[in-house]
DNA sequence: ATTTGTCTACGAAAATGTTCGTAAATAAAT
DNA sequence: ATTTATTTACGAACATTTTCGTAGACAAAT
């Protein structure tokens, strides 16, 4: 059967999203400390929003323990690139090349960086033929 | 004196900056014709936004002829670096080597794109000696 | 001149996202 | 055992964005 296509993430479900890639599956306390960090949130908003996400499939959670563990339903790179899609449509017209080319002319990248990318380059050259 | 920030524009705002990266300076009309052909939504709703965009101030109009020309107060480049920056802080914990790997990787691009990023990418190394 | 159409302005409803207070259950501390 | 702290669930307030109906000004068509 077809595979479930889930909601794009607001910006408050990608902050959480994001400590989730970082530090794996995660109770809403450790999660809610490290939103803290950056913004001043109450608790239970932090809570709200990652049921909430529950809801609607972005996250799993093991609620076995009184206290719940939520985890990401989906890869990071899978909804990195439904979100780079999305962005490029709204912003870049559905050019990727011309975000790729923003991204890179905008940004100062080290040596190894460049030549990552330059590695990448070689190879998406190599399987066109 | 300092130059005034602009908020970020909204998903609707982005569609109509769009058309407008695209056309040039528009009447309302003819913005509204370009975006119904995408979805429908009622002309008064592409004015009301429009207007909103010119308080906000990401947009200028000329209101000369009963007819207002609009267009917008950045320059495309200044609006998507802007954006692509933050969307790389949401998405991307601030990596723009990481978007630009994964933007890379996910699309399939033309010989003649990856020579212009290959070109971008030697001019880059130069700059740094 | 009168009607018909097009435009802006305004305001408010509808939809979406965010915030948090309160209550109930459970666990931990005293 | 009782108090204190932690956790989930729920609901509602608040904020932001999107939508569009209505009215008034002006222009075009008849």
């Amino acid at each position: 059967m077809a595979k479930k296509s889930l909601p794009k993430p607001t910006e408050a479900e990608l902050a959480i999203l994001q400590v989730l890639w970082e530090n794996g599956p995660s109770s809403v306390r450790f999660i809610h400390e490290q939103l803290s960090q950056e913004k001043e949130v109450g608790y239970t908003t932090t809570l709200k929003i990652m049921q909430i996400m529950a809801e609607k499939g972005l996250l799993q959670r093991n609620t076995d323990q009184r206290t719940h563990i939520y985890y990401p339903a989906l890869e990071k790179e899978d909804t990195q690139k439904q979100l780079i899609h999305d962005f490029v449509a709204s912003a870049f017209k559905g050019s990727a090349m011309q975000l790729v080319m923003q991204a890179l002319g905008n940004h100062k990248a080290s040596d190894k960086e460049l030549q990552e990318i330059k590695a990448l380059i070689e190879k998406m050259e190599k399987k066109d033929h």
